[in-house]
DNA sequence: ACAAGGAATGAATAATGATTCACTTTTATG
DNA sequence: CATAAAAGTGAATCATTATTCATTCCTTGT
């Protein structure tokens, strides 16, 4: 026998491949998944095309752990905001704002994520997503119930509700319109924008108005 | 001279022409657009492949108008539920039943209307599409708040989350989960589920639990 | 019947990108 | 250093489909 992996290795191994997660994360925040492929992702990362295949069986395996992990991240934010001091209510009202505000600064990575045309295997990750999203309200939801700020309702079906408003509130948004790099437009009703979806989401769920 | 397009032609063409896009319609709610190629239509018209692009200069284009006829199909549809007899919140209601109904009973065309992932030229028609659908719903709800039976509101955020909650709670029920073509999973909890996405879209709307 | 256009055909081509693989380089061990 | 085992390489290959175009087939007007 002549060689055995070693540490070092193992280590190298593993930093290549975040290198290239990392890398093929930078291509979808810059041009959404439509514009990141494989050969452009391995020269991003300096390493042959072929490389990328000792790290991921294909390529939809590589951007649908890169969905995941940006993924992860934002739901990570929206429950933080759940989980913080204050009623059910301030809190949901935090949360919603908290996404959209997030969506709204990272307009590509966030139409990526929310609305873009993507394969097969990644849009299943889109799936499991909305749906991590879905349940972190949905619980936020039961809680309300339970403490009685909330009338009854079912849960599932108003945390999808929330889900889908807020997604497709900022689709128009967050839409790439060919050719607009445009700041000005959106900038100023942003506030309105997400006043009148806080406004729209609170009301669905507590049915009172202001 | 020898030749001159004479009425028959015309006739014959314009079949021809409505052949495909019946055809290619007939493919979309089979198997989604994925499953719509260009041969395929043709074989199902019993034409060449050629001849597809005597009448539509490319793929997208052809598709584009496909969706286009669909959708207006759909938002006529809903379009009627809201220009009947009733009040406000009546005709809302019935039309975002009507909405639900008619999705969940052509569940293919549904979704490949709703969230199938297509090309951008279809996915430009889809956003018309949804923009159709909101401005339907805003035009009711400024009639709503003239009347007083709506609490004054942003109409054209509240209709972006009508379609978004809408949407989005059909998506889960709609998506073709790889070889189930199960019937008997989502009968029985569809009367719950449009009843649940109702009260919380009335209620969005209106500020008031029942 | 015939000539002059169009219309239709469908095999060949083009285009795009993922994936492979024969070969080179690197790493670990006796 | 020699050797075994991986890892890395990137040009070539494969796969999928849209699109083209040289050719054939049909209409139409004389």
């Amino acid at each position: 026998m002549a060689y055995r992996e070693t540490e070092k290795m193992r280590l190298r191994k593993a930093e290549t491949r975040q290198r290239i997660l990392d890398c093929a994360l930078q291509l979808v925040m810059e041009g959404g998944f439509r514009n990141a492929q494989v050969s452009q992702v391995a020269r991003r990362a300096e390493i042959a095309t072929g490389t990328i295949y000792r790290h991921f069986t294909a390529k939809e395996e590589l951007f649908a752990e890169v969905f995941r992990t940006a993924t992860r991240r934002e739901v990570t934010k929206v429950g933080e905001s759940l989980a913080e001091a204050g009623s059910v209510i301030e809190r949901l009202e935090q949360a919603l704002r908290q996404f959209a505000a997030r969506a709204l600064n990272r307009p590509m990575m966030a139409w990526a994520l929310i609305a873009e045309p993507v394969d097969p295997k990644v849009e299943a990750e889109r799936l499991t997503y909305r749906k991590a999203y879905a349940e972190l309200f949905e619980q936020a939801i039961r809680e309300g119930m339970n403490e009685g700020c909330l009338p009854p309702q079912d849960a599932v079906c108003s945390s999808t509700c929330l889900v889908g408003a807020l997604a497709e509130s900022l689709v128009g948004p967050l839409s790439p319109v060919q050719g607009s790099t445009d700041e000005t437009s959106h900038t100023s009703n942003t506030e309105t924008l997400v006043n009148g979806i806080v406004r729209f989401c609170l009301q669905g769920l507590t049915g009172t108005g202001r």
